[in-house]
DNA sequence: ATGAACGTACAGTTTTAACTTTACGTTCTT
DNA sequence: AAGAACGTAAAGTTAAAACTGTACGTTCAT
């Protein structure tokens, strides 16, 4: 645990507050690969996520074991996807990380760093590839069998680009919040 | 390529389809990393996403070159994701498969099945350490200074269990199609 | 019933990714 | 300006996963 708040503790609470932490710590962890973040590094993550006070390379390292440079690596994807910010310290020389406590803001994030990218990513490819067997239909317009063939591509292909456009307006939608109109934060009575 | 649909076709039109099919196998298959696949299973989704016909293990095992156990096991991941199903063959032995050819509804099925999964793992723990840690509250009651420390943790987790119950809600509007509501699948003029 | 075709477990190998140690560039202190 | 503290690149090592070949159980045809 190591946590410093802790230290004057009765040993028997300390030791049951450190298991009820750890639990929910191993369990965020572990869920943490569905945005790509490896095992340890969602480990991290839940490890940071008890601290009350920002934290710095070498206190996550006392705590996990790891080399700095893995913590330091892990900070970084984890910043990358603004799971945790860097923090300013009065007259703190390290770098301090806290993570983002507002998790729909993560969540919005994440689809926003990274589903977006892949969207463009396929976007692109589609319409290239699109404008060529347009292309190839255009030039073999007597052909039958093959229009024929084309023809279904280039329909796969408008329905991915259709299905792509809705996407980016659901992320449009949890970027602006507007996704709340339709799922609210709470439920009200 | 191997379509077997395209022999007859000259030489020249069958590069150029397969170089623009080529560049939309890949891109996909580049991208569904975030699925939570590796590179070489979303390449093989990508290589069923351009067949018209249902394909065997054994035809994939040609055109991309891999064991046949691999195939084997590529196809049983996008099965349990629902991205391609088993189909039934007239007279046909072998188990053939086709890609789901509805997006929308391969995007809802991954958060059914992946995330769902996911936040009733992460609510379990949450639950059971936040009963722990009010317990020991209610037996410190003396202690202001860890008073202090454990409800800051409960308030961690009340909000974080907000927040999965929010998900959860919205990966209902997701299965139920409700989402189109807020964000329709066309935009219309 | 017997044999052939098929898909998958299993064990072993290769490739990839995670991690550590060392070294270096930067920044801050004095 | 010199030196110490800090974070990260780079190279090397260890651990994990992806992949293959073989062997096995099932199913279907004869």
């Amino acid at each position: 645990m190591e946590n410093s708040e802790l230290e004057q503790l009765s040993e028997e609470a300390r030791a049951r507050l450190g298991k009820a932490r750890q639990r929910v710590i191993e369990s965020i962890g572990k869920n943490m690969d569905l945005y790509g973040v490896t095992l340890s590094i969602g480990h991290l993550y839940g490890n940071m996520f008890f601290r009350n006070e920002p934290v710095t390379l070498d206190e996550m390292v006392e705590t996990m074991g790891l080399s700095k440079t893995s913590i330091s690596t892990g900070m970084r994807t984890l910043n990358d996807l603004k799971m945790i910010h860097k923090v300013w310290g009065k007259g703190v020389r390290k770098d301090l990380y806290k993570v983002e406590p507002d998790w729909y803001q993560t969540f919005s994030d994440f689809f926003v760093i990274k589903w977006r990218k892949s969207i463009e990513m396929n976007l692109q490819s589609l319409q290239k590839s699109k404008r060529e067997i347009e292309a190839l239909l255009d030039e073999h317009s007597d052909n039958n069998e093959l229009q024929e063939i084309l023809k279904m591509d280039v329909e796969k292909i408008v329905n991915a680009v259709e299905y792509y456009d809705w996407l980016d307006r659901l992320i449009d939608a949890l970027e602006s919040g507007e996704i709340f109109k339709l799922v609210p934060k709470t439920t009200n009575p």
